[in-house]
DNA sequence: GTGTTTGTTATCAA
DNA sequence: CTTGATAACAAACA
């Protein structure tokens, strides 16, 4: 499940790979993902300027002025290869991973190549099919990105003052104030337990019950959270990798998320799981009050 | 065959 | 109008 720091991940890894390089093909296998006709038309003999991200969104800029938006949804992945040499073919469509921190491409779950003038590719994965490219026009991102999307973490307008206000005269559940886009942008399930589980709280309380303490508590967890997982490229749980296709790191240092039955690092009780906001939810039953 | 996994959105209710 | 809750989507795995 990419989040922000996976996103974040790929969007830094890429900036260094496919910037300024002449793109001589845009191959769509997948219908359901993109259209072959739109990305072909736009793509071909185009090249990518700039790589942008909101929350879990990307959106790369293109020279000639529209942007490529990219979403990951659950599955989806972007990796980036140098030019092929094809081998052995078994090899190639036997399985995904050469070793645990490597990606065989494509594979059959590609379904959207772009290739690079020096041979080299990039390629979209996405196992469930949920994630899109699609490309919109200069104004069309700059909409998306004001309306639909709400403050941005790890940026200078994520200050406290703002974050605190979002917490007026509202009645949900932290774990469903967490996961909503407009609100903050680019947590998914994973980080909003473990941010949560690091200010102390328990994820089905009501936002509008908190002490003051309470809410600066979570502004600076929401802040800490990320930037280690960012820091540590990221958490591989089953599918995620970075831009060249190595899975992330922060893993092991989840404390809820994935731990259920296990104990608390923090006070050596037993991490149960619940359900909040229609998702698995992860706690601790001791420190989390 | 059933239940579970999650990012986002459509849909419905209040 | 807004807010909140829930189902649905997709595919794999236990």
């Amino acid at each position: 499940m990419p989040e922000l720091p996976e996103v974040e991940t790929i969007r830094r890894d890429l900036e260094k790979k496919i910037l300024n390089k002449k793109i001589v093909q845009a191959q769509v296998l997948d219908k359901k993902v993109a259209s072959g006709q739109e990305l072909a038309g736009v793509l071909k003999n185009n090249s990518f300027v700039r790589l942008e991200r909101r929350g879990k969104l990307l959106a790369f800029a293109l020279k000639s002025g529209q942007y490529l938006l990219v979403h990951l949804k659950m599955t989806g992945q972007l990796v980036y290869k140098l030019k092929i040499k094809y081998q052995k073919s078994k090899m190639i469509y036997g399985g995904h991973q050469i070793s645990s921190s490597d990606l065989l491409v494509p594979n059959k779950f590609t379904r959207v190549i772009f290739t690079f003038s020096d041979g080299s590719q990039l390629f979209f994965n996405d196992l469930r099919r949920f994630g899109y490219m699609k490309i919109v026009t200069k104004a069309e991102k700059e909409k998306i990105w004001e309306k639909d999307f709400g403050i941005e973490p790890l940026t200078k307008e994520f200050k406290f003052e703002k974050f605190k206000e979002l917490f007026a005269k509202r009645q949900v559940k932290i774990k469903a104030f967490l996961l909503n886009q407009k609100i903050v942008a680019g947590i998914g399930n994973i980080y909003a337990d473990e941010i949560c589980f690091c200010a102390r709280i328990l994820p089905w309380r009501k936002v509008s019950g908190l002490k003051k303490e309470e809410i600066k508590k979570l502004f600076l967890c929401s802040n800490s959270v990320l930037k280690r997982a960012l820091k540590n490229r990221g958490t591989t749980f089953k599918d995620f990798v970075d831009g060249v296709g190595k899975s992330g790191k922060h893993l092991n240092f989840l404390n809820v998320y994935g731990r259920t039955g296990e104990k608390c690092r923090r006070c050596g009780k037993i991490i149960k799981k619940t359900k909040h906001a229609g998702r698995g939810t992860h706690y601790c039953p001791g420190c989390q009050k």
